[in-house]
DNA sequence: TTGAAAGCGCTAACAC
DNA sequence: GTGTTAGCGCTTTCAA
């Protein structure tokens, strides 16, 4: 096998709590036992063995993550690249490694979540999404067990530690600037109907609406996942509305960009005849992909608070930590245009 | 502290190790205790420590992800989260968890390599690129630690597992289509020049000019590095020179699309004056965002087939896992044309 | 078919 | 300052 803090512990001559000590840089050591046993380390190409240490400690340096049940879904959407971006870093800035929960429903989901709590393989969770009426959130606050939500908890905000953007707020200026730029025909195109960012938007651009005076149209709104399988034949319908929109808010800017082609090909151009901004700027502007109007949202700043969130956390248990909101900001590119006159028919 | 296999022993009047046998589902322990045992778990709520059982039995029943230096780049590409996709469903189906290891250099990546592997943290080793000279592949073959790489290694392909595409051939056929399409002026847009995939990608696209009469020309050659930074300049480059290349043939759907779009903005149109062959089909196709003829070199079965790979690999040790080349295959969109009679000049 | 006990590699309380 | 010892929670010989 391996070699063992044993094995340096006879080489050096000393007792293995001594190396022990050591390896932690215990202040009542004598340099001249630190050097040998330092010595005899090098010497036998010695590492720690984590996993004796974590059942010693009770505590692993590993934090787990949590997707949302459509894993296939968030695996493709660039956001969710991002996020774990900022998770890796935020994590391994202190020492804390990433472990992986996945499954194909939310049974197998939550399952995997109880495996690593009792189980002991993680110190802490995070929860890569924020969903209504979710069984693991209660399974986690009932257990006690440190955990950080991204997005907004949907019940229990005060007790909850959690990093979000001001989604209501993003949607809102959103769907204002589309307003002040003299439409009044404006569609939402929102995230999965369960997930709480979703919700917020929604009534952020109904907020905006009324504050205009208008009056929000349930067929001006659609979910994520009526388009994932039929997206064609919905812009077919909005196409084909008696009044059709002439600006959409559209979730991100991977559904934008599909919508933006699908609409195109139903001979509808963007600007021309519609104007869309999208939300969760991901790498598409960072490449220069494509030329959206766009709410950054800074999901890598969001994973990497959130990760931040969750060691600090760890650190000092019991204490409250404070959630964080994410600000987002306006890009301005040019999938936008200002209303014209043969439009306000 | 947490419910134990002790606790479970005690409610169930028996000793410990019976416990652990009847969670192995040893055939020698009786029914009878056997159900005695379980209704004591489940009345107290146990969960087996993974820790403790992974100390015990010298595994984790954990694989560790190896990715490349510049995370940041690779984080961003859809590329990454399709094979970590199949990864983790290939390693969900086998009961194994994914565990990250990132950094920020090469140096910091190995010693995180070093750590997982020493330390004892994981099973075997995922190494989801490949690269010349990689000093993380001579650790883990003098080490004999079992890992898989995506991605045909550089050097010792014989003795080590790895999953990978025919990048030589893939490369050839976008190619040679293209050249059937009658274009002389052939440009390559590669990825990373250290990486093996790009090398080979190389080959074939030269290989086929060859075959085609045609010599390879270093000015219609460009990589990643120098295209991530200064794109813009590049292309405005590529189109000065004395013969525009009238076709390309790109490494991904990400870099296809941005060079489209720096392309369209200089003027020259896809594929009016330029015709585009990506590899690597990822999820752009998928949500049919763009249109770009493309090679789909299935990035989700590859990442699907490496965790089969290392799995196997664990199972059965010492035996010789045979490596595995994921076919491709060509998707002809619109992104090309025929070679016009002005363009022959 | 089951129990007792040793041990996986490390840490930490207690002793000197 | 350093050694001794008793766990952390589980598996696995060896005995019975």
């Amino acid at each position: 096998m391996a070699v063992t803090i044993k094995d340096v512990a006879q080489l050096a001559n000393v007792a293995p709590s001594t190396v022990s000590r050591v390896i932690a840089n215990n202040p009542r050591i004598s340099e001249k036992t630190k050097v040998r046993v330092r010595e005899a380390m090098e010497k036998l190409g010695y590492h720690p063995n984590f996993i004796a240490r974590s059942l010693a400690n009770q505590s692993t340096q590993i934090l787990g993550l949590v997707m949302p049940g459509s894993s296939e879904t968030f695996f493709n959407n660039p956001t969710f690249a991002t996020i774990l971006r900022g998770l890796s870093e935020g994590a391994r800035e202190r020492k804390y490694s990433l472990l992986m929960n996945t499954g194909n429903s939310d049974e197998e989901i939550f399952e995997g979540v109880v495996e690593m709590v009792q189980g002991g393989m993680v110190d802490g969770i995070i929860l890569m999404y924020s969903r209504m009426n979710d069984h693991t959130i209660t399974y986690l606050q009932s257990r006690n067990f440190p955990f950080v939500l991204i997005g907004k908890p949907y019940e229990f905000a005060e007790e909850i530690t959690y990093v979000d953007n001001d989604n209501y707020l993003a949607a809102k200026e959103a769907t204002n600037y589309l307003l002040d730029l003299g439409h009044k025909k404006v569609g939402f195109i929102g995230g999965h109907s369960k997930l709480v960012m979703t919700h917020d938007r929604l009534l952020g651009y109904e907020g905006a609406l009324k504050e205009h005076g208008i009056v929000p149209r349930n067929d001006y709104i659609f979910y994520e996942e009526a388009l994932r399988e039929e997206m064609h034949e919905v812009m077919q319908n909005l196409l084909s509305l008696s009044e059709v929109p002439t600006a959409l808010v559209v979730h991100d800017d991977l559904m934008a960009l599909s919508i933006m082609n699908n609409l195109r090909s139903l001979g509808c151009l963007t600007p021309e005849h519609m104007s869309i901004v999208s939300l969760n700027n991901t790498l598409f502007s960072e490449i220069s992909l494509s030329s959206f109007t766009s709410i950054d949202t800074n999901m890598y700043h969001t994973g990497y608070q959130a990760a931040r969130c969750l060691v600090q956390k760890l650190a000092s248990p019991g204490e409250r930590i404070q959630s964080a909101i994410i600000p987002h900001h306006f890009v301005e590119r040019d999938s936008c245009q200002r209303v014209q006159a043969e439009m306000l028919v």
